[in-house]
DNA sequence: GATTCTTCTTGAACATTGTTCATTTTCGCG
DNA sequence: CGCGAAAATGAACAATGTTCAAGAAGAATC
């Protein structure tokens, strides 16, 4: 057993399939949704028979959820990107960002969030781990501009708020639905966090 | 052509049997998940050819859109049957009822909020509207919680409102993640609205 | 009631799509 | 080069949605 990077051609060719395979299943998320994904298409696609596709990703389900643990992972980095001077700031901030992302990726983040598993089969633990992990990026700027709040307080109030981001944004970007039109969504989100960061008394009532 | 109700025997047998597919289909979804819906069981448990089953839904997006309606209806009439004494009071209770059902039909739920269309076929209007007019149902105890606001800022809320509520409660039942337990989720809506009524100045600061 | 007509029902056949695996090809290594 | 391990292949299979020609059942007419 040999840890050290053989880079062997062999290995090389693995692993740019592996990438196109899941660039090419990205991009049919996004543009045409999760429902219109197909193994034959994917393969036909990144020039490969539909065996090497299992044989990369075990099955299809595979190649969905790894497009979508990369898709939580770009959230996380946008997500973290957003600067922390202030709290308050940085709060606004974080649905801000999540609002663009969502309206960029609609598809993408749709597959992360509704994507069920065959049968009973649970889903990955290190997924639904990262999910969380974003929501909790609240967690800090709450700490600053809550002093003196339970810890654990605050750590079900990031869930809290960034769920409750989540739904106003994701049912306003729902196409399905009657669209939002994407400047009031954005003026919506605002508004939802100044009234509730009132109510907890970070922001003085108007 | 006459209009009377003929109830001709053939219309009998054909509405019975429409009644008894919705039943096994929305059974097997609130059991085991939408994606465990297979025409070939649903017509094995209801005595009839898939034949039967397009002839009277047209496709299989059929049988699940028209258990999905009848989601909605039912959602409806929970959230009418909230008393509406003291707006306040039936904001609380919009919230709670809807946490309610959510819990006791949370993959009939899902199945309304994140089925999509093969291709681009567009999601049957009424249902769009039906599930816009459930999350309008915080209007009127808006309206007298907020006597001085405009109209069209209220509707605006009350979907923002609900839909927020609707993302606590979905991320929060989703057993994939770290589940919520029932009594702390309760908890965490009750606690979301007293910061949220607080910050409209419906109710007074802690 | 028999006959005809209409409509519905049936289920086998087909289409699409996920999955498997015996065979072939490729690659690393001596 | 030749051998063996690993991977790639794609035809075959399995599961599942969809269609439709033939038959059954009910309605209409006499």
């Amino acid at each position: 057993m040999n840890n050290v990077q053989e880079e062997s051609l062999r290995d090389q060719k693995k692993f740019r399939r592996r990438l196109q395979i899941l660039e090419i299943a990205r991009g049919i998320i996004a543009t045409k949704g999760l429902r219109s994904l197909k193994v034959r298409d994917v393969a036909e696609a990144a020039g490969c028979s539909v065996g090497s596709v299992y044989n990369e990703f075990g099955d299809f389900d595979g190649v969905i959820l790894t497009v979508n643990r990369e898709t939580v992972q770009a959230l996380t980095a946008r997500l973290s990107g957003v600067p922390a001077e202030d709290p308050v700031r940085q709060l606004y901030g974080l649905a801000e960002t999540y609002l663009d992302f969502f309206a960029e990726h609609a598809n993408l983040l749709r597959s992360l969030f509704e994507h069920r598993m065959e049968d009973d089969r649970p889903y990955p633990d290190d997924i639904l781990q990262m999910v969380m992990d974003a929501f909790a990026l609240m967690h800090p700027p709450l700490v600053r501009a809550l002093p003196d709040a339970d810890d654990v307080q605050i750590a079900l109030l990031s869930r809290t708020l960034f769920s409750a981001v989540h739904g106003i944004i994701s049912l306003g970007l729902e196409e399905r639905m009657v669209a939002v039109p994407p400047q009031m969504l954005r003026q919506q989100v605002t508004q939802f966090l100044d009234a509730h960061l009132v109510g907890l008394g970070v922001l003085p009532a108007r």
